[in-house]
DNA sequence: ATGTTCTTGTGAACTCTTTCACAAGCCTCG
DNA sequence: CGAGGCTTGTGAAAGAGTTCACAAGAACAT
């Protein structure tokens, strides 16, 4: 909307470009203070602005990505998330054959340097895309190495202390609750 | 469970296990009918028949992806999917370059063989790993041809009728919620 | 000025989800 | 066989989240 010059937004607008009410709109944004005009709407500018602060993007965020598999590097690429405040400044991998390279502009590292180029970088996220089993482990040293949040790709549970948010990305968990919304529409659950 | 041999698992294991609470645990299967044994738990092969079966997956799900961009083709040999009751079939790109390859075992075809494949090959779901700009028109085509649910990897609201179910994820918006998370722990909210 | 038309901000009502707490039932052991 | 130890299934209570509905304010035309 910035981009078009829109001056002023209503939450009726908002809500339907994003799939809720308007009435969920403004509750939402009244939890973070009253900046709408009566009568008008939302300032796009400084909503904008108030959604940027209210993220924590005011600045970009330093993101690392654990494990140059394949979908850890399919992130690597992702203009996506530069656009959106997101900062992904270096790769970790075990495989020798990785470790040295530059994927779409960022460094592959080993392992054994994970730790020290933390904190040396100062990484406030890591996305975490290593095999299941060895994502507890290497939650456990980003934790100590004073990471503030991971985004998991392993689907397995992660044992954190509350020093950091954990967040989890399935892809297999969203195909089977699609798999459910199907079943519930056409049949109704087959008996086993 | 299954593999480790356990005949039975209570609530309060599942529970630890998904990070939940073991009332959930049992609210939640009551729903579907109550097959628990009281003062011992569930049976761990016939809940796992009864998941299965509640998620639709007696039978392994049909599944092509669209666009064979760098999250496409990361998908397309994710083993992950196959164990979980997940088969991809085919997939389809708009780039010549990529059409006519066979990319970890799947065959890449051109957009306009999409409708008279998905239905050829029975597909239920579409994993849509195209362009945002493109989103829109590919989920109107594979609604049209008779698919049952869309994973939408782009982050643009999909408009689409009742006749499917549709979901949404998005790197960025997991990673915007990390970011409020870390914010809302730290300073609280910064003023814009 | 005054009336008309918008749209926000927000208590109150409502709905949905989670947690509590306990009777009912199964198993083992003395 | 009966007591004791577990664990489910589930109403009822508590807690969250969403929707309603309307007063308060802003712009604009007359």
């Amino acid at each position: 909307m910035c981009d078009r010059g829109a001056e002023l937004v209503s939450s009726a607008e908002l809500a339907d470009g994003s799939g809720t009410t308007a009435a969920q709109v403004r509750k939402d944004l009244s939890n973070f203070g009253s900046f709408g005009k009566r009568g008008q709407g939302y300032a796009v500018e400084e909503l904008r602005a108030r959604l940027e602060s209210i993220l924590g993007l005011v600045r970009p965020r330093r993101v690392a990505v654990v494990g140059a598999g394949k979908i850890g590097s399919a992130l690597l690429g992702y203009r996506d998330l530069t656009s959106r405040g997101f900062e992904i400044i270096v790769a970790f991998d075990i495989d020798p054959d990785k470790v040295g390279r530059t994927v779409f502009g960022v460094p592959v590292l080993p392992m054994n340097e994970l730790e020290h180029r933390l904190a040396a970088d100062g990484i406030e996220i890591v996305i975490l895309a290593t095999p299941p089993a060895v994502a507890q482990e290497v939650a456990n040293r980003v934790t100590s190495a004073g990471v503030a949040g991971i985004l998991s790709f392993a689907a397995s549970k992660l044992e954190t202390d509350g020093s950091l948010a954990v967040r989890w990305m399935d892809v297999a968990l969203e195909l089977e609750g699609l798999s459910f919304l199907i079943s519930a529409a056409t049949n109704g659950v087959e008996e086993p």
